[in-house]
DNA sequence: TTTAGGG
DNA sequence: CCCTAAA
């Protein structure tokens, strides 16, 4: 078999410092009080925010309670050993885990085809298996490799002695560092679709909580002098991954629009366009279609196969390839517009996790969790841990929410070993931007060392060789150049696009929140976000930052090691990689489905019979002045419908039977109007000739 | 804003 | 129904 020579990076996630602090209306259901009037505010807006925050955290955290964490890992670990029953919000751990910073990890392996892992033998992949971390302490386990100050760190976790992770089938591929202070890795033996749990916590954790990120399957594999970046966050967290993805086809081929999986009908993507300069690199993207109205005919209640949607865009003149995978199995995506997602119609989206407690009451179990893929959860009927609406509901007007981590969704680029960091900080740039919306911009970090140099090639800066992949990262940092993101096209303002009262939003500078709505369905804790889809949200105080957010978010951007990816690239991922439209606050909710009556639809034929096609506003006027939900584009619209309704045969059509003499009439109105326009086309180009 | 079409 | 280019 053919070997391949790339060098594949895995983000699995970002792990973001905790963010403390959101504030939240004491008053029952715990709305998120808004500080600030940016009703308007994108989601977008938030995370960039969010992020910069982050960065900010991260730092100061990690040097000043470096100490403490390994003492509280101890504690943690026993308390948890000790009861395991103990409700996540009761455990200690939740108040001292804390995120401090971004790991990466990968695995390095020459397999041909990385997909193949999953059946191939060990040997076909080598070299150091990703690192599984563990951020939360109800979640995640394992340790976490951080970049403090230019050092690598790795640090035990909470319950670090919890792998619940479902290394998605690649066996022999991940591993785990435990130990405070060790940096050795250690080898997990899973099986393809096994779920290890080392105890009920983990079980718990795991299946109720499913947590993308501890299932992902990472790798790297090496081939053709290039190099692969993949950022994933994976959309799958309920279960294995059944889809099989073929990376070579992935990345060779730009016709595999329906990857394994995907029966949807799909549609190119024309948001997302790689900028040329990626020069010649080759970029691809896999993009999801628009899930909502994959199929026009398909009928409302019924269910649309979300699953596996996929879409990717070829561009022949990139050289870059990315995926893009979100939210794939993500029961609501049908019904994004009343979720709202965000940043994502991904799974949940742009972030990971939550922590919310009470003002001295850390708890963070199902806060956390419930971001993660509540909709999954909620459709399966999984339940929420009573914890999770006590611990909003505080007798303090505030409640500290923190993030502990933001997935995106995942990206997978492929660059030549001679591309230079520049390129490949463009390349992953564009990845994240594609899915952030810009306003960041990716650092990299090696070896526990800022490449600044963007002119050097990545030989150069070590970044080719395989055994040292694992000390590569990326920080994203707030773009300098942009104080404040971009709005999606639609102006989208609002966190959350729902009209239901927008309980989170910036509160001032310094100050953002996140919301993952979708977890609505389950997560009652926030009874009131019905329809929010960001998914995460975060509140800080305002006070944390004196100086204004964008200027100390430019200010720590260089030594921000926010994020790093985590673990390898995935490289079944590849095949199957829905995506979301990129800068978009789905803030406008799509209207609801109305369905002609044979009523309006006799109306409607008879305006056109009188008035012909083409003046739809008369049309409007005349038969429908007083119907205020049909614009004279609905009216349009149905005409052509109608048209094509008349045309098939019955047996082909849906919906309320349109009485045959009415599509009669359809018909041979049409036929006339059409005629008529003809002619008067006919007409003009006459006169215009006769004037020249 | 309307039209006209593609999605 | 949505999204948009054009008019």
């Amino acid at each position: 078999m053919e070997l391949h020579k790339r060098l594949d990076y895995g983000f699995i996630g970002y792990q973001v410092p905790h963010i403390p602090r959101a504030t939240r209306s004491a008053r029952g259901r715990g709305n998120i009080r808004k500080k600030s009037d940016s009703n308007e505010m994108c989601a977008f807006d938030l995370l960039t925010t969010v992020a910069g925050k982050l960065l900010l955290e991260g730092e100061s955290t990690s040097n000043s309670s470096g100490k403490d964490q390994s003492a509280v890992v101890k504690d943690t670990i026993e308390t948890v050993k000790e009861d395991e029953d103990t409700p996540l919000k009761e455990n200690p751990c939740n108040e001292r885990c804390q995120e401090r910073g971004f790991f990466i990890s990968q695995i390095v392996s020459e397999a041909p085809v990385i997909n193949h892992c999953l059946s191939k033998s060990t040997d076909t992949l080598s070299g150091p298996a990703s690192v599984i971390t563990s951020s939360n302490c109800s979640e995640k386990l394992g340790s976490a490799e951080q970049f403090i100050n230019g050092e690598r760190k790795t640090e035990n976790r909470n319950c670090s002695t919890k792998v619940e992770h479902e290394l998605s089938g690649c066996r022999d591929f991940s591993s785990c560092t435990l130990g405070a202070e060790s940096k050795k890795q250690v080898k997990l033996d899973l099986s393809n679709d096994a779920t290890i749990t080392t105890n009920k916590r983990a079980a718990v954790c795991s299946s109720e909580f499913p947590d993308p990120w501890d299932r992902k399957r990472s790798m790297l594999v090496a081939s053709d002098n290039t190099v692969k970046l993949s950022l994933s966050t994976d959309p799958d967290p309920f279960g294995s991954f059944p889809v099989i993805r073929n990376d070579v086809q992935l990345a060779n081929k730009d016709d595999d629009e329906k990857s394994c999986g995907c029966t949807q009908p799909s549609t190119r993507n024309k948001a997302f366009r790689p900028a040329p300069r990626v020069g010649d690199w080759r970029m691809r993207k896999l993009q999801a279609s628009k899930y909502w109205e994959v199929n026009p005919q398909s009928d409302d209640e019924g269910h649309v196969n979300v699953d596996n949607e996929t879409r990717h865009v070829y561009q022949k003149r990139e050289n870059v390839y990315m995926n893009e995978r979100s939210q794939r199995d993500f029961p609501f995506k049908k019904r994004k517009l009343y979720y709202c997602n965000s940043f994502s119609n991904s799974d949940g989206g742009s972030s990971d996790g939550i922590c919310s407690s009470p003002t001295k009451d850390l708890n963070r179990d199902a806060s956390g969790y419930s971001l993660a893929s509540s909709g999954a959860r909620a459709a399966s009927g999984t339940s929420i841990p009573k914890g999770a609406s006590a611990s909003f509901r505080s007798n303090d007007s505030h409640v500290k929410l923190k993030i502990k981590s933001f997935r995106v969704p995942e990206l997978f680029v492929e660059i030549p070993e001679n591309a230079t960091v520049g390129s490949l900080k463009r390349t992953v740039m564009e990845a994240v931007t594609a899915i952030l919306g810009g306003g960041l911009r990716i650092g990299v970090v090696f070896q526990g060392k800022k490449v600044r140099d963007d002119s050097k090639t990545l030989s150069q800066a070590g970044i080719s060789h395989d055994d040292k992949l694992d000390g590569l990262g990326f920080t994203l940092e707030p773009s300098p150049s942009r104080a404040s993101p971009p709005l999606g096209p639609e102006g989208c303002s609002r966190v959350l696009p729902c009209e239901t009262p927008q309980p989170l939003t910036r509160c001032s500078p310094g100050s953002t929140i996140i919301h993952n709505g979708m977890q609505r369905e389950t997560y009652n804790a926030f009874p009131d976000h019905s329809g929010t889809t960001l998914s995460n949200f975060i509140e800080s105080d305002h006070d944390s930052a004196p100086s204004p957010p964008d200027a100390s978010l430019e200010k720590n951007a260089a030594d921000s090691r926010a994020l790093v990816p985590v673990a390898a690239m995935d490289a079944e991922a590849l095949a199957v990689v829905p995506m979301r439209k990129p800068k978009r606050c789905e803030t406008v909710q799509r209207r609801i489905r109305r369905p002609f009556s044979v009523f309006e639809v006799e109306a409607l034929v008879q305006a056109v019979e009188k008035l012909g096609t083409g003046r739809w506003r008369d049309v409007k006027m005349r038969a429908f002045d007083n119907a205020k939900h049909r614009t004279y584009v609905d009216l349009k619209d149905k005409w052509k419908t109608l048209v094509h309704t008349a045309r098939i045969s019955p047996q082909q059509r849906r919906g309320e039977p349109v009485p045959q003499e009415l599509l009669d009439r359809v018909l041979i109105a049409h036929a006339y109007w059409s005629q008529q326009q003809a002619r008067q086309q006919m007409k003009h180009q006459s006169e215009t000739r006769l004037l020249l």
